[in-house]
This record gives C-alpha cells, sequence and structure tokens, in this order.
DNA sequence: CTTATCTCTACTGTTTTGGTAGAGATTATA
DNA sequence: TATAATCTCTACCAAAACAGTAGAGATAAG
C-alpha cells in the first residue's frame, strides 16, 4: 500500500525539472544535491522516464535533463504508471485473468472503486500545480 | 503500491464471516476452503482482527470465528488499517517528524490528499454493502 | 585533449512477503 | 473420562522486492 522510492523520488525529479523549466539542461548531480538522494539512484529512474518521453536529455559537458513537454501536460499519474506501474491497488482490477474468481469477486469492484478515487486526484494534478503550490506556499512564508 | 495478501485476504474472510452471519461460529478451515487460501496462513490475520475486537473466537470441538460487530458497523478501512497499517500512500504523511522536508514539502500534501480519495471509498464500504452486492449479483445472474 | 556529464551493466545487502511445520490448549460430545 | 475437532502459539524458511553501490565507457564543450 506504500508507495516505493521509486515513484517518491521520481515525482521529485520531475518536479526539480520543472522548477527550471526553461532554463537549459539540469544536472542530475544537481537535482540529487537539492533533493538529498544520491545521483546513481535517480539515474535508474531515468531511463524509463526518458523513453516514455516524459524527459529528454542532453550528453556530454554541459548535457543535463529537461521536461519532454511542459509541465502543464505533465501529471503525476503519468509519472507513477512509469515508474511504479499500474495504479491499482490489486493487480486483478487491470487484468481480470490473474483470477478466476474475478467475474463474480465482489472484493475487485471494490479495489477497482477504490483505486478511482486516487488516480483521480493525481491525475488532475500535473507538475505546473506542485510549482504554483509550492510559490504559494514562499510567499505565505514571506508574508509572517 | 499494491495492497499485499495481507489485506486481500483478510477483507475476504471478513466478506465470509459477513455472509454467515448469525449461524454461529464459522471453521477457519471452512473458510479457508471456501476461499482457496491455507488455513494456516489464514490465521496470521485473526491474531490482529481479534484483538481490535472485529472478530471473536470459541475454542475446543465445534468453535471457530464470529465477527465482533455487525457487518453493517464493520468498514473496509477498519479492516485495511489493522493488516496493513496505516493506508496513507506514504509513510510522513501521517507521521511527519520521519522526514525533515515535511512542513514545505508539497509532494508531501499531494500525497496526502490522493490517500484521502481512497480512504473515504473505504470508509464508506462496509462488509454489509459487500452482502448486499453479491446478492443482487446473484439474482442477476439467476434472471438471465 | 581534458573535463564534465550522461549511459550502461552488474552486483549486493536488507527487508518484506507469503507460506509451512509442529506442538500445545480448550471444549463438546460420546 | 476419553477423544476428536478446533483454536492458539512459536518458530522457521524461501523467494521476491527494494534500495543502493561500483566502475567502466560514450559523448560533447571549451
Amino acid at each position: 500500500m506504500k508507495l516505493s522510492t521509486r515513484g517518491r523520488y521520481g515525482v521529485r525529479l520531475m518536479f526539480d525539472l520543472a522548477l527550471h523549466y526553461g532554463n537549459g539542461p539540469i544536472y542530475l548531480k544537481d537535482i540529487a544535491e537539492r533533493q538529498g538522494i544520491s545521483a546513481k539512484y535517480l539515474w535508474q529512474l531515468i531511463n524509463p522516464l526518458k523513453s516514455t518521453g516524459l524527459i529528454n536529455s542532453t550528453r556530454g559537458a554541459h548535457g543535463g535533463y529537461v521536461l519532454g513537454k511542459e509541465p502543464e501536460r505533465i501529471s503525476l499519474k503519468e509519472i507513477l504508471q512509469v515508474l511504479e506501474g499500474s495504479l491499482c491497488l490489486v493487480d486483478c482490477v487491470d487484468s481480470p485473468s490473474l483470477c478466476e474468481r474475478s467475474p463474480s469477486c465482489i472484493s475487485r469492484e471494490i479495489w477497482g472503486e477504490a483505486s478511482k478515487g486516487m488516480q483521480q486526484m493525481l491525475e488532475n494534478t500535473t507538475l505546473a500545480t506542485m510549482v504554483l503550490r509550492q510559490q504559494e506556499k514562499l510567499q505565505n512564508e514571506a508574508g509572517k
């Protein structure tokens, strides 16, 4: 029932890129330092994110990473699906064939409905949402 | 992000008890057979469920288990909390002290909100709800 | 050509998960 | 009172997932 570090760190990685969106390629090393996560470990998340187009990279010196599209168009659901797989509480919701009981299984229906509650929230939240909320938070702090 | 077998089997165990609510103690062996789960494994779930009052037991011959209260008053959220622990996507939502970033962490806020979407669904669903839906399902089948 | 970066393969230790074994305690009933 | 059926408890185990590390190679800017 818990999100693994893959999902959590991945969102923070993408969020960091969103905060620096438009500033050219960002070094993984810098992200790692800002977020307090090992760069080696973060790199493992890059591959799947690249292959689904959520991230683009530039190699060589002065290389780095940028978002594959605007922050407004990247939802947390997308990110998590890439890093954690299907966002269902149980696998049989998306793949009924996993269990012969599926057609008549009430539990399965319930798991599906509960998963949806969470998924809709994550689908409606984009990186841009997070950036905005971060800015609001900083302003509130400053206004004290 | 997945529910473990503890949670899934536990709900099926409780659901089975709900289906036979009012018929006196139910043998664990019978539940195990009906649900296709090892009785030994199911037993591991009994302890926590008993200690939180969701189940009562009778020892000795003709012993067995009954629900600790009416099916209407047992929500899936209760069952899952006992078997899976806190129903949050990440631990820092319920225990901010786990991470020094908590006070300013936007991710954490998002995880909290997404968790809530799921939790409300699970809180509003009781064992009685499941029994009802099961009956409806059977009637629809029969009516075809 | 050197330096900073990304890319890739492989490995490893720890924790969680899912499950089993077997002995002991309790009670209905014959 | 014997016995059979059931719950109770401790301990153990194998496999998978998780979190992280090491080190060498490819690429491009200056």
